[in-house]
DNA sequence: GAGTTTGAAACT
DNA sequence: CAGTTTCAAACTC
């Protein structure tokens, strides 16, 4: 047992001892290792840019593309490992070809850690057999055997599977060590692919799969185990560390070694655990597997990122595609760290969310949740499909660098990363879920991701057809304009970009972000949301389904002439919500909502349902249907996704918890604590025509007006961006055209931000992680 | 895929 | 603020 043998030494027992063992200091020794590593990844570059491409495609794919997409790889990947684990050692060696990647990845580890890997392999799984020189296929083998889920979710069912099963039946001493080298060996391939290798679909998905080990590990096991050692640290770090991990990913070049500013700033917080668990374990670039691993624990703090988010962050690792925000996401680390320290610790939580998300994600890869979405995602809410997919994950609204922004922002952007699923998957899994504590910040941030603007429904419209990763195709507006969805959604552009001169990209951050104040300066509303959906509001004060479309409103209002509101060309339209007042248009026949009729509702809300059912009910309803069927698909959608991120994205400010944003049917309770919190300020915001809902006390609760939606009774309280009620159109969404008739909707989002430049003081309010969670901030958070 | 239409964004 | 130009998405063929 205690005995070093490394053959016999595999089973737990020795675990403890193992590091001192002579075991690990052989594994030290093996640490050179990694050039093998960046071989396999160097064959594997060229594939890396398909990857890559499909990995956004993914990302921005409906999960349902993602899913084929990556069903096809992770099937291909996880079945070339489980049918010919073996092979997969000499494919390495002798094949570049794909599945090359998982394999090349196991041999990494295998590799540095064959003789780790034939006892934690013996020990973990007895199916693997004794380790194989220079293929570890039981690694490999473990994730295959240990989520069945692999195929259909690369990622996901493995964490579960193998949390449970390795932690348990490996000791935490065998998980450190497979966990390190696994992290080794993946944060050698991102790092890899960062540097610019191209690893192949399998490694995403193969990474995704460790990703999952390793965070899982990291997060419940190695914790434990490193505590005596460690790796507790690296538990606690995990939440600056994200920030530092996040820092490299803005970073183009981040890579191992961090350029920003940012990086540095993380780094300093991670050092220490980070060089202590390199030290140990890792002797390379583990800075960046911790970093990464962080990520992942982070993700899973916040509970709602799904696996495919994870893969997708991956993918946007290697794409490059980061969260201009992700800076002030330090910040927001900051305040995260403590949720997410409990988060990790709640592992029950995020462990189920995985595993949910597996199942759910069965379907898809990755519904994604991106964290710091953009800004515009609002028009994504009514678009039901999961089409919607946030446009990037990482991506989030550009945030400016000044320090006070960023921190008011990252507080924001903390809790918005928890939003920024928008995915209807999300919801219907936190729906399903009960873990939904974590879930529901996930929701929350799903539903604020939603908020994405109408661009963002583009790409994911397109998305769905399978262009998902379609995106921008600028010519010679460098992306620098809104004209730039990339840009105009504060996402910086990437591969399935068809941009020319694109200077939206990491490595331009300082004109971005340069940029992007002046047209905020310009016009401080130019990055929210145009569309405001009452939904937002409305979801959270649970406001009619019928109204909701016509709630929604367009903050400037379109000034369609000849597509009479019927086509994309209209904002109104495309983001999924009925014209307004505000707009300009002529001839409106704006299917979610005449103009007229928003006019009316303003007016008298009471008079909506007279003309507005009129009017609009049939037609809006035949033409939501057509268009965008956004209820129908998902209902959900509406009501959760509406949520209005967009202020945080745009402004970063607020993270508008949407715990209203929290899928309003399913439960209420989750949003409970969020809830409350955030309600309170609603309340304080909204004092008006909240009072009814809110004063409840269900501000927090969106939910149970969302409830309601059933019931005709709720009102969509939406703060218009103008203060304006907006009443809904009723139908739009379907439904009855039965309205309760009373109740306006306020949206808060689009004029509570003032944007980047002046939210900190907003964001201060929103710094309470509380706040954040709370759901109830968009309307705290609201400007009042 | 190329060309046209459209309306927002940008500019004056 | 209004008018014009520029731009890229949406749409059509």
């Amino acid at each position: 047992m205690d005995t070093p043998d490394r053959a016999a030494a595999a089973p737990a027992a020795a675990s403890t001892r193992a590091e001192d063992s002579p075991l690990f200091s052989f594994i030290d020794s093996l640490s050179p290792i990694e050039p093998v590593k960046s071989a396999y990844s160097a064959s594997s570059i060229q594939a890396y840019h398909s990857l890559n491409i499909t990995s956004i495609s993914s990302i921005f794919t409906s999960p349902h593309d993602n899913a084929q997409k990556e069903s096809k790889l992770s099937k291909s990947s996880f079945a070339e490992f489980s049918e010919g684990e073996v092979c997969a050692d000499e494919s390495d060696k002798n094949k570049p070809s794909r599945s090359s990647n998982a394999v090349r990845l196991f041999a990494c580890t295998s590799t540095l850690t064959q003789e780790t890997h034939k006892i934690t392999s013996s020990v973990s799984k007895g199916t693997v057999g004794p380790p194989k020189g220079p293929s570890d296929l039981p690694q490999p083998a473990q994730f295959d055997t240990g989520s069945p889920d692999h195929n259909t979710t690369p990622c996901h069912g493995v964490r579960s599977d193998l949390k449970q099963d390795k932690c348990r039946k490996l000791q935490a001493f065998q998980m450190a060590k497979n966990t390190s080298e696994k992290r080794k060996c993946l944060f050698s391939t991102e790092d890899q692919l960062l540097d610019g290798c191209q690893p192949e679909k399998h490694n995403d998905e193969i990474l995704g799969c460790e990703w999952n080990d390793l965070i899982s590990a990291t997060s419940a096991e190695l914790i434990a185990y490193d505590e005596d050692h460690k790796g507790v640290q690296l538990a606690v770090s995990n939440a600056e560390s994200c920030g530092f991990l996040l820092s490299k990913l803005t970073g183009d070049g981040n890579r191992t070694h961090p350029s920003t500013s940012t990086q540095t700033y993380y780094r300093e917080l991670i050092m220490e655990d980070d060089q202590t668990e390199n030290g140990q374990l890792v002797p390379d670039g583990e800075n960046n597997i911790s970093s990464e691993e962080i990520q992942d624990n982070l993700y899973e703090a916040n509970g709602c990122i799904p696996i495919g988010c994870k893969a997708e962050t991956q993918q946007q690792r290697g794409m490059r595609r980061r969260c201009l925000v992700f800076e002030a996401a330090g910040y927001s680390n900051r305040i995260a760290q403590k949720e997410l320290v409990v988060d990790l610790s709640v592992s029950t939580c995020k462990g189920k969310s995985p595993v949910q998300n597996h199942s759910n994600t069965g379907k898809t890869p990755s519904p994604r949740v991106l964290r710091g979405i953009g800004l515009h995602l609002n028009a994504l809410a009514l678009t039901p499909k999961d089409k919607m997919v946030c446009l990037d994950p990482m991506a989030s609204s550009l945030v400016p660098s000044s320090a006070t922004q960023q921190e008011a922002h990252g507080n924001l952007l903390s809790a918005g990363e928890n939003f920024v699923n928008t995915c209807g998957e999300l919801l219907e899994l936190q729906m399903d879920d009960d873990c939904s504590a974590g879930v529901f910040t996930g929701n929350d941030n799903n539903s604020n991701q939603s908020n994405s603007p109408q661009k963002k429904r583009r790409k994911t419209d397109n998305g769905d057809d399978g262009e998902a990763c379609k995106r921008c195709s600028c010519k010679k507006s460098k992306c620098l304009k809104l004209y730039c969805e990339c840009f105009a959604a504060g996402v910086y552009c990437s591969e399935p970009c068809s941009c020319q001169g694109c200077l939206n990209k990491p490595i331009h951050e300082e004109i971005v972000l340069s940029t992007r104040k002046q047209i905020e300066f310009r016009n401080p509303l130019a990055f929210a949301p145009k569309v405001i959906r009452m939904s937002d509001a409305g979801q959270d004060t649970g406001e009619d389904p019928n109204n909701t479309p016509a709630s929604a409103r367009h903050k400037r209002g379109c000034n369609c002439k000849k597509s009479s509101c019927l086509k994309k060309y209209c904002e109104c339209y495309q983001g999924g919500v009925g014209c307004s007042s505000n707009c300009r248009c002529e001839g409106c026949k704006n299917a979610f909502g005449k103009r007229d009729a928003a006019v009316t509702t303003d007016t008298e809300e009471v008079k909506q349902g007279g003309e507005e059912a009129e009017n609009c009910g049939k037609e809006k309803e035949n033409d939501l249907q057509k268009a965008n069927v956004q209820s129908e698909d998902h209902p959900f959608l509406e009501l959760v996704p509406i949520t209005p991120p967009f202020e945080v994205s745009s402004s970063l400010l607020k993270p508008p918890n949407f715990s209203s944003a929290k899928p309003p049917r399913p439960t209420k309770a989750r949003t409970g604590n969020s809830s409350r919190s955030s309600s309170k300020a609603a309340q304080a915001v909204h004092s008006r025509k909240f009072s009814k809902v809110a004063e409840t006390g269900l501000d927090e609760e969106m939910p149970d007006i969302l409830r309601d939606d059933a019931s005709p009774g709720n009102c969509v309280k939406t703060s218009s961006p103008n203060g304006k009620r907006v009443s809904p159109p009723h139908n739009a969404l379907s439904v009855s055209p039965s309205r309760k008739g009373g109740r306006k909707l306020i949206l808060k989002s689009i004029p509570s931000f003032p944007s980047l430049i002046g939210d900190a003081i907003s964001s201060s309010a929103m710094n309470n992680p509380e706040s954040a969670f709370s759901t109830a901030s968009p309307l705290a958070l609201g400007p009042s």
